[in-house]
DNA sequence: TGAAAATGAGCGAATGCTCATTCTTAATGA
DNA sequence: TCATTAAGAATGAGCATTCGCTCATTTTCA
């Protein structure tokens, strides 16, 4: 018999590209199938829907970044340590991946909200770690969240403005200025 | 005869809301017009198509914002209120109207792109700004876009943890902390 | 040759949009 | 004062198209 599993990782990665391209809502079962190159039934071999495809592509990226995170957490010594590897780790993940990046941190609150997984967050593992962090300091002003949002924020906005080709270098080579910032905000 | 502008203003309003809420693809014109009290073909008096709708919101709206951005410029003495002023102007935006602020920021890359606005956004009066300020302070190794994307970053990732419930302050609130890291990014 | 993989015509539902028709009301004039 | 009217506002059934998805059929190959 044929081998089904690379018609499914083909159909993932189109599917993933046009859903970052266009949104998911945009794009066709027929786009899927069609950059594919296969026919629009085989979709559904392997998946119930094509919400389900997004919701999978989604869930399974991002559990992946996720526990990547915590081995970062698990690996550094000290708070610092951890943040910069993420911020290496994250800049990396867009220079290798654009699309991938974007469809996992750059999709909008309602689509996420649609798939139903704003509580499946990489940036997620950023919160409790500054949880445990201030908490184990007696920093009890600090905000994890608001820390987490404003350090995510620096990276996703570089992101997005390379994304739009303002920003031409790597990602990686603006890591300097990145850090700078980033261990700005963590001092608080 | 009867008084259009209000059909239309409530037709445009009650748009915004829907679009913000389930993205425009996923909104159709029997939502608009459900939602606005009218029949389906009142909308195509006032505008030729949805796209068009919600091309229409996302500029006159942005338009406004960055004609604000630019006035805030204008009335500031140096660098630094200038940027304190955008930081409450854009905290006040989001605590004001959550909605639209969310269509006109949060909107996903491929979102602005097909509605072809990508070069009429409000944080490029930053941008410009920053460039000037840095020709003019002989900063030649300092990159405005960069600079930009990190202060917006940490502004806009905010607003979008305070729309998934996890910041529950008014966004004005937490102006202290976002004052201090915009500082120290734009103090490089 | 058997079973899994792949196909694609076609179905029902939904969508954006049109347009003939009806409704509303300010202006008119006797 | 009030019936008449003209024109803009609003309607909603319906059209052409597209969509997600199904399934009877064909293809592939261990």
């Amino acid at each position: 018999m044929r081998d089904g599993q690379k018609t499914k990782a083909r159909i993932e990665r189109m599917a993933l590209e046009l859903f970052a391209e266009k949104g998911i809502r945009a794009t066709t079962v027929r786009d899927i199938a069609g950059r594919s190159g296969v026919a629009e039934g085989s979709l559904y071999r392997y998946y119930p829907s094509k919400d389900a495809l997004a919701r999978r592509l989604f869930i399974s990226n991002a559990d992946v970044m996720r526990a990547e995170l915590a081995t970062l957490h698990g690996e550094s010594g000290d708070l610092e340590s951890f943040v910069s590897d993420c911020i290496i780790y994250i800049c990396g993940l867009y220079d290798r991946d654009p699309v991938l990046f974007s469809y996992v941190f750059l999709s909008e609150p309602s689509t996420l909200r649609s798939l139903g997984v704003t509580d499946r967050l990489p940036q997620d593992v950023l919160t409790t770690v500054f949880a445990e962090t201030f908490a184990s300091r007696g920093q009890h002003d600090r905000d994890p969240v608001l820390v987490t949002a404003q350090i995510m924020g620096t990276l996703l906005q570089a992101a997005t403005y390379h994304l739009y080709g303002r920003l031409t270098k790597p990602l990686t080579d603006y890591s300097d200025e990145l850090f700078f910032a980033v261990f700005k905000i963590l001092e608080g």
